[in-house]
DNA sequence: GTCTATAATTCGATAGAC
DNA sequence: GTCTATCGAATTATAGAC
C-alpha cells in the first residue's frame, strides 16, 4: 500500500482527477470546464478549486503520465522494434491521461513541456540501451511514428487507422521502429 | 485569372484570411478570437462577421487545404517513397493553413471531418496509382508517419525532430513511406 | 461599407455562510 | 469541508447609426 492513511477527501480528489481525465482529454485544455469536469464527479465547481488550486494545477496533477516502457535489456536485438510497437498500442488504446496530454498540448505549454520531457526521460533511455548512436535523433524519429499513430486512431480517427486490428498494426509498425532503432538512413 | 472583376472589398477578405490563418495556427480554434484576428487584419470585429458570419465559417474559409501530391504515374515504382516524403516536408513546413487544420481538429469538429476528407480524396488516389491492393490502409498507414511529422516538428516541437535537417528526416521517412506504400506487413 | 454600442453567454475565481 | 452567490473579465454575435 503506498498510502498510510486514507482520508475520506482523498476519495474526492480522485474522482475529480478522473473527471478532470475524461473532461480533458474528450474535449482539449480550453473547452474542458471546471464546471463541467465538477459536474461529472458530482461535487461542488469550488471544491475543485480547493483541491486544486486554478485550472492549469488541476491539468498538471491529471495528466501525469508513465510510458512504462518495457526492459529492453534481455530482449534480441531484431525483435525490440515489434515488442516496442506491441507495447505502445496496449498501453495507450484508450488510455484517457494521453488523449488528455496529446489534446491539450496543442494549446496549452505546459502539456507541450510535459510531453516533451516524457519522451526525453522514457523514451531516451531504451534507445541508449539498444543503439548508442544517434539516440536523439532516433528517439525523435519513434516519437513521430508512435505520436502519429495515437493521433490518427485516437484523435483524429481516420477511419482505415481504426480499422486496423491490433496486431496488423503492430506488424505494420514494428519493423518501422526497428529501423528507427537500430538501421541507418538510406 | 480567375477572378473577372476584382473588388475592393476581395482584399480586406483577403488580408482577414491570412490573419485568419496564422491565429488558428498559433493558437488553435478556441483561443483564436475574432477580435484579435480582426486587429491584426487591421479592421473592425464586425467586418469579420460580415464577410463570414460566424467563427466557424470563417474557419472553414481559411483552412482550404491542397496537399498538392505529385503526380506519381511516372515515377520509378521504388522511388515513390522518398519522393512523397520529400514532397511532405517541403510542402509543409512553415504552411499555417496546415497548422491550422491540425491544431483545430483536436477540438473542432469540422476539421476533423475536414482532415478526414483531404486524406481520403487526395492521398487514396496515388496509392491506388501504386498498390492497388489494401489501398486504405496502406493511406492510412502514410497519414500517420506524415501526421506524427507535422505533429511532433511543428506542433509540439520536439527538439530532436526540429533539428533535423530536411534532407536527413526524408532519408529516414522516405524508406517507412516506401513500404507502407508497396511492402507487406512482416 | 464601416464603425459604435451592447446584448447574451460563459467562464475562472473569490467571499463567506454554515 | 461543502455549498450559495456573485464578481469581473472575456467572448461571440447582433442592432443600428453614419
Amino acid at each position: 500500500m503506498t498510502t498510510a492513511k486514507p482520508r475520506r477527501s482523498d476519495a474526492t480528489k480522485e474522482a475529480i482527477l478522473v473527471a478532470a481525465r475524461e473532461r480533458f482529454a474528450e474535449d482539449g485544455y480550453e473547452r474542458a470546464t471546471i464546471r463541467a469536469i465538477a459536474a461529472d464527479a458530482g461535487i461542488d465547481p469550488s471544491m475543485v478549486m480547493r483541491y486544486f488550486g486554478n485550472k492549469e494545477k488541476l491539468f498538471a496533477a491529471a495528466a501525469e503520465f508513465d510510458l512504462r516502457l518495457p526492459d529492453v535489456a534481455g530482449m534480441a536485438r531484431e525483435e525490440v522494434g515489434r515488442r516496442l510497437a506491441g507495447h505502445v498500442v496496449d498501453r495507450w488504446d484508450g488510455d484517457e491521461t494521453l488523449m488528455a496530454l496529446l489534446r491539450a498540448a496543442v494549446t496549452n505549454a505546459a502539456a507541450v513541456e510535459r510531453m516533451r520531457k516524457i519522451f526525453a526521460t522514457q523514451l531516451g533511455p531504451v534507445v541508449a540501451a539498444i543503439a548508442p548512436d544517434r539516440v536523439g535523433t532516433r528517439a525523435g524519429l519513434i516519437a513521430t511514428q508512435v505520436l502519429g499513430i495515437a493521433f490518427t486512431r485516437y484523435v483524429l480517427r481516420l477511419p482505415p487507422v481504426v480499422a486496423m486490428e491490433r496486431d496488423e498494426l503492430v506488424e505494420w509498425i514494428g519493423p518501422t521502429l526497428q529501423r528507427y532503432l537500430t538501421g541507418t538512413p538510406d
